[in-house]
DNA sequence: AGCACGCCGACT
DNA sequence: GTCGGCGTGCTC
């Protein structure tokens, strides 16, 4: 038999193979096999059979086949899962097959570790009556094979983790594999590090993800030849995994736009979940304390099953106050932290409670100004603001450009050589504290610190041992950890978020939020969160995590109204181009190109937007524009998508399918 | 994507 | 006369 592959190693031409007759593959299209390919081997994904060979040259013989990649709902699976994003399934098995030919020396130092702080598991053995009832519901889709995806809607401290844990265990008794999904890296570990101390599962727990060692992975794919059951758990890459007999698919956090992939392509890890799910036909468990507008919407819609854990399991709720900043009215020395939560601090300090305070990186940072023209000064290379470090030294967040503020520096645009900092960051919140404070013990955790993982780590310890009264941070401080004492926690500034221009920024504001306000109480009776604001927003009154769902009336509303996913289906087109005349030229004959195959085929309806020039249309000086469009079904759209790719563009192109982030 | 081949400049 | 830079092109 005679075959032609695609190499997974990118070489674009297919090349021409025979197979051996005793293989008995009967359906050898999308098997992978490895192949000689001049004085070595090569992967390669076999694309058809072919009848005869019609060159002169010598065909070799395809040397072995991969069986566990071979499996026919694993091959629909990649295939739909490809097509869903206009790829090209070689690509999919290229990232699966990367590590197996990694080199074995290559040492990684960056595995996180943070297990000694995190939300325990419950000591005992039973569950509460809500949890129990939860376990109940889903388990019989694992055990039946069942198509079904459920929703986890416990508020922050409800025990979601334990309920995980149980339905874990369910289908390890059935030995059937289990997926478990967390949205980035260092939750993934600490919680691979937490199932396998619990050690009841009697089945092998292996991470999955960047910061997994080669060997590590290795065994893993041993363990997977084996067909034994078995959890990997990761972010992105378990979903690829060729896991047989697969149980239930579990997604931790599903609100996070963490699924999405950062770099192009951007796959949806969510939705490539719920496609295997629905290939394998198992339950695919989706929980957060706050469920994402579209999760929600599928629940009302398209018959997904939502259970609700609305008890804490220790604690209660805190109280929550929003509290409106009044810029520079009685020019108070320390703008930044208003009266109520001046006191507030002076109150838990006196009681000898832990205080949080939470500041957003991205808007908080530092940026320069010039006095005189009041231009922003800006990175060389792309569209952003430099952010001002420590030692006057400005970077760029996208590149990596670094540059020393000089005080001879002149001003681009005026020539003028005065320039202002503004902005806040971290350092300066620890010294106004400190200042109204001077006998509190006050230390900050944000992203700087945490490139230096062993202060990190120092910091959280001693948070964690009350050496320190108030601890000032960003976003990283929300996730994984769990402070008995807390029972105040303070948003500096609110607003920040919500003014960032997506569809979508009042529902990633407030799960910020609900999550951030979530770190208080979890032991004490009486907490308390206070909210600072600049702007007034009918999005404040929803804050308490029991309006969580009459925020989802209120959302849904709005996106029904103006036409927003989840109503519609929404996909992203993006060009680039280090000349911003072809990119701007080719943007504008893509959109036309687009209009017009919309006009020939009557039968769909699609909207475009744009082309438009994105927040940050410039990095590493690659210009970007970028087209939304809109309709019923992404089918439809990846599909006009890979029509209008077989005309030559000079820009580099790239789809996604119902994008989370700008 | 690799990796060979190959055609020119700095060494023993 | 040999080692090695990385530019071009082929792999069944």
């Amino acid at each position: 038999m005679y075959v032609t592959v695609k190499l997974l190693n990118g070489c674009q031409q297919r090349l021409t193979y025979s197979i051996p007759s005793s293989w008995q593959l009967s359906k050898p299209q999308g098997a992978v096999v490895t192949v000689p390919l001049r004085q070595r081997t090569e992967l390669a994904l076999i694309e058809e059979v072919i009848e005869k060979p019609t060159t002169h040259y010598s065909i070799k013989e395809a040397i072995t086949y991969e069986p566990i990649l071979s499996e026919p709902l694993y091959k629909q699976f990649m295939q739909r899962l490809s097509a869903y994003h206009a790829l090209d399934p070689v690509y999919l098995y290229k990232r699966l097959c990367a590590f197996l030919k990694q080199s074995p020396e290559k040492i990684e130092t960056n595995a996180p570790d943070n297990t000694s702080f995190t939300t325990p598991l419950q000591a005992g053995t039973h569950l509460t009556h809500e949890q129990q009832h939860i376990v109940d519901a889903i388990a019989p889709y694992i055990t039946n094979t069942t198509y079904q995806p459920c929703v986890l809607h416990g508020v922050t401290g409800s025990g979601k983790t334990e309920v995980y844990y149980r339905l874990m265990q369910h289908a390890a008794s059935l030995g059937k594999a289990i997926l478990f999904l967390l949205p980035e890296v260092a939750l993934a570990a600490q919680f691979a590090k937490l199932f396998r101390a619990r050690n009841e599962l009697n089945i092998p727990i292996f991470d999955f993800h960047s910061a997994t060692s080669a060997p590590d992975k290795r065994a893993l794919w041993q363990a997977l030849r084996t067909e034994q059951p078995l959890v990997a758990i990761g972010v992105h890459l378990p979903i690829l995994l060729p896991l047989r007999h697969l149980g239930i698919i579990i997604i931790d956090e599903e609100h996070e736009t963490g699924y999405q992939e950062k770099k192009h392509p951007k796959i949806n890890t969510k939705e490539g979940a719920l496609l295997r799910a629905a290939t394998h036909q198992i339950p695919i468990l989706l929980g957060s304390a706050t469920p994402s507008i579209a999760t929600l919407h599928n629940v009302n819609q398209r018959g997904w099953k939502l259970f609700t854990l609305e008890k804490r399991f220790s604690g209660a709720f805190p109280d929550v106050k929003v509290v409106k900043l009044t810029p520079c009215k009685e020019k108070r020395a320390y703008f930044w932290i208003s009266k109520e939560l001046e006191q507030a601090i002076a109150d838990r300090l006196s009681k000898k409670e832990q205080i949080l305070i939470f500041i957003n990186r991205r808007g908080y940072s530092f940026f320069v100004q010039c006095s005189t023209c009041g231009s922003i000064v800006t990175c060389n290379n792309c569209s952003v603001s430099l952010t001002l470090h420590e030692g006057n030294i400005l970077r760029c967040h996208y590149c990596n450009f670094s540059m020393t503020l000089a005080p001879e520096h002149v001003c681009l645009q005026c020539k003028g050589t005065t320039f202002i900092k503004k902005g806040i960051g971290t350092q300066q919140v620890v010294t106004i504290i400190q200042q109204l404070f001077p006998y509190a013990r006050i230390d900050r955790a944000d992203l700087d610190a945490t490139i230096n993982r062993k202060k990190w780590q120092k910091t959280i310890q001693a948070f964690h041992n009350q050496e320190i009264d108030i601890l000032v941070g960003t976003q990283t401080i929300t996730k994984g950890y769990h402070f008995p004492h807390v029972t105040l926690v303070g948003i500096l500034w609110a607003d920040i978020q919500l003014s960032m221009p997506t569809y979508n920024a009042a529902e990633t504001t407030l799960q910020q939020l609900i999550q951030v306000a979530g770190r208080a109480g979890r032991q004490h009776p009486n907490s308390t969160v206070i909210v600072q604001t600049m702007l007034d927003h009918t999005l404040y009154t929803y804050l308490p995590e029991e309006r969580y769902r009459d925020f989802y009336a209120y959302e849904a509303e709005h996106r029904h109204l103006l036409c927003y996913p989840p109503f519609v289906r929404f996909a992203e087109i993006e060009l680039r181009h280090s000349r911003q005349e072809i990119v701007e030229k080719e943007s504008a004959h893509y959109a036309d190109a687009l209009a017009d195959h919309i006009k020939k085929d009557t039968a769909t309806a699609i909207t475009i937007l744009g082309p438009a020039q994105p927040p940050v249309h410039k990095i590493k000086n690659m210009h970007i524009r970028k087209i939304y469009l809109k309709a019923e079904k992404i089918s439809d759209l990846s599909n006009l998508y890979q029509t209008l790719q077989a005309i030559p563009w000079q820009s580099t192109i790239f789809f996604t399918p119902n994008p989370l982030t700008l």
